[in-house]
DNA sequence: TAGATAGCTATTGTATGCAATACTGCCCGC
DNA sequence: GCGGGCAGTATTGCATACAATAGCTATCTA
């Protein structure tokens, strides 16, 4: 048997298909043909969906199987506050010591996205948040935290690459790594808070770009 | 077809099955026996442990099916803050006027928290906190705050069973009804979050009746 | 011509079937 | 007596089959 389940595969070959829209927002799914195109069976295809069903980057309409959520304005103005909160939350409860060890290893990563252009940023920027929450000690903020995450990627997919704001977040990182190294939770956090905050003002840029087709 | 999928009631049969512990902790789900049980086939059967292993209610082994978590005295240190904190975001995000309307429908809830007893106690108290959350704007907040719930109230169950310190928490619940009314959202929440670290607390008096029994 | 309706197809929701792995008990060797 | 290995069974994971609804098209009626 699979000692890894195909369905953790299909959740991930799925979400990357909502991220990158060829699930266009709005859409069904349609189980016989994604099935077909994924090559595996309807029942692992179904356990995924149901599973991403959950986590809310699709919804479940009865009778009408699973479609993808419509893009909306108001809900990416939800996401943004709240990751940023949980985040906030994990740091709290993260051990100071532990804090104290992170700056060097997030610089590192900072370092890179300097170096870095184009699609590597957005691949950065998370690794570089893993990092900061990887000392938390609540594994179930942490699930939440990883399963909220999707939900706003794919408003965000188009920040980093519409705008040329790199610089901007790469200096608030740099700033949220020096706070820690002081001991300052409370300035990390509000830098945290304001680099999501400032991510979502962006996105509200060109929302319109994100509409469904309808 | 069914108006409504199967797998929404199995996950609330289960979910109740692995709170009274019909579903003991740390045991082994067999599919086979609890789809004849409850009459349905194994595929939405699965489908409804899929989704409560997501939420984190039931855990996969792979190659080994589903089975109860074990009961963790350090799961339960976690996860009251976390659904402490959470109900504080969702409070700090509902607008002043919606909480203003709130305190008269609480107190009624209170009131027949005062009447009732025993395991309607439980009961009423999931009431009052669904209310004070009702006005909360973000749903995917709210989402996470249900997904979190039943893994505590596994912890919670023998709380208002064993201790009669009902008085004391209808007393709690008063005053932050009382706080909301002056609009004092922090006293509120510092209210908020003592009642949930005392039930905390009293929890772990008898941690050791919670163990599995291995 | 616009709207309703009936029949047909597409698609989902559930059940069953099949193959491979994991568990159990027993036997054997040490 | 005890641990390792082997055969048989139990159980999972995936695939397929079936039944019922949702949706679509075309026709009919007003």
């Amino acid at each position: 048997m699979a000692r890894t389940p195909l369905r953790s595969d299909l959740i991930e070959q799925i979400t990357a298909r909502v991220l990158d829209r060829r699930l266009a927002a709005g859409a069904r799914v349609n189980e016989v043909h994604l099935a077909r195109e994924l090559g595996v069976s309807r029942t692992p295809l179904r356990e995924a969906l149901i599973g991403l069903a959950d986590r809310g980057l699709l919804v479940s309409a009865p009778g009408r199987g699973f479609l993808v959520p419509p893009f909306d304005p108001e809900e990416a103005r939800r996401l943004y506050p709240l990751v940023a909160e949980l985040e906030v939350l994990a740091l709290r409860w993260t051990s100071p010591v532990e804090l104290a060890g992170l700056p060097d290893a997030l610089d590192a990563v900072t370092d890179e996205m300097a170096l870095a252009d184009g699609g590597d940023l957005s691949t950065l920027d998370d690794r570089w948040h893993a990092l900061l929450l990887s000392r938390c000690p609540n594994p179930h903020l942490l699930r939440l935290i990883e399963q909220t995450k999707p939900l706003l990627k794919r408003y965000e997919s188009a920040y980093f690459a519409r705008h040329d704001h790199a610089g901007e977040s790469i200096a608030e990182h740099r700033r949220i790594a020096a706070a820690l190294r002081d001991g300052d939770l409370a300035a990390a956090s509000a830098v945290l808070v304001a680099n999501w905050v400032k991510a979502l003002a962006y996105l509200g840029k060109d929302e319109n770009d994100h509409r469904a087709p309808e």
